[in-house]
DNA sequence: ATAAAACCTGTAGTTACTACAGGTTCAAGT
DNA sequence: ACTTGAACCTGTAGTAACTACAGGTTTTAT
């Protein structure tokens, strides 16, 4: 007797992953996800496994990996002899990237800030923002 | 006697403004740039005038801010009778939105640090970042 | 049996550029 | 005056990660 899986449509797919149905499709395309089977209809038949692997996909993205990174990411879990320092290396090559980011976003809130600072305290007619980024 | 006032290639203006010279073309069709007047042969040509708008446009950048917005900047900045609590609306929703980025990336700063680490300590022979990544 | 919901395909749009290809003009040196 | 190489011209296609159609077919529920 062969336990029988449970199957899912894209569209329950995405409700179990809180994946947008549209975006499983591309990721199919983009070969993150592999070609499911089809009904006689040619509608697109999902297993447990793609669950899994499209809810990987979507925590990778909530962290930011590209989507090529997450490939590399994939295959590597799939992967029997896996390198655990490849994930590692991958993982915290992109927190650099994360934190490099983040300085960026910092510098331009500090600017921002003291202009609308800036705004707030001005008396004379011309606006402080407009000048600061004309110079 | 009018002024002879410089004039510049597309080379130059991009050279003088750190904004390369493709990218000039780009803010052209984009409406962020007017079209410039024309050599004899169909070369921009540009000046002063082109130069201040175009550092304008570099320092929103710098700071963030879309293109579509740039252009609610400049359209501001050229009016004379210019409504400065809306440049500093337009600046104080950027910064919220450059804040709201910074908080999502520390979160993910946090969660990916926390997985190196983990991989760090680890002794198992399974790898903690492809476990946490799974769930 | 019927009707609505979900699915199918392929394509085009989004942002802010960047990178050609294939041709023309300009500037400098001889 | 002539030549040559750099810079310019146009239009189009590619990038990342989706999203949003249009126009048609299949499934599902009543």
């Amino acid at each position: 007797m062969t336990t029988q899986e449970q199957t899912f449509s894209r569209g329950q797919l995405a409700k179990h992953t809180a994946v947008k149905s549209e975006t499983i499709r591309y990721y199919e395309r983009c070969g993150l996800l592999h070609a499911p089977a089809r009904s006689a209809g040619g509608h697109r038949i999902y297993t447990q496994d793609d669950t899994s692997r499209l809810i990987f996909i979507r925590r990778c993205r909530e962290l930011g990996f590209t989507l090529d990174e997450i490939g590399s990411l994939v295959e590597l879990a799939g992967d029997e002899n896996m390198n655990c320092s490849q994930v590692r290396e991958l993982t915290a090559e992109h927190l650099l990237d994360v934190q490099g980011k983040i300085k960026d976003l910092r510098k331009m809130e500090r600017m921002l800030k003291s202009m609308v600072k800036q705004c707030d305290e001005n008396a004379s007619p011309n606006c402080p923002i407009i000048e600061t980024l004309s110079n």
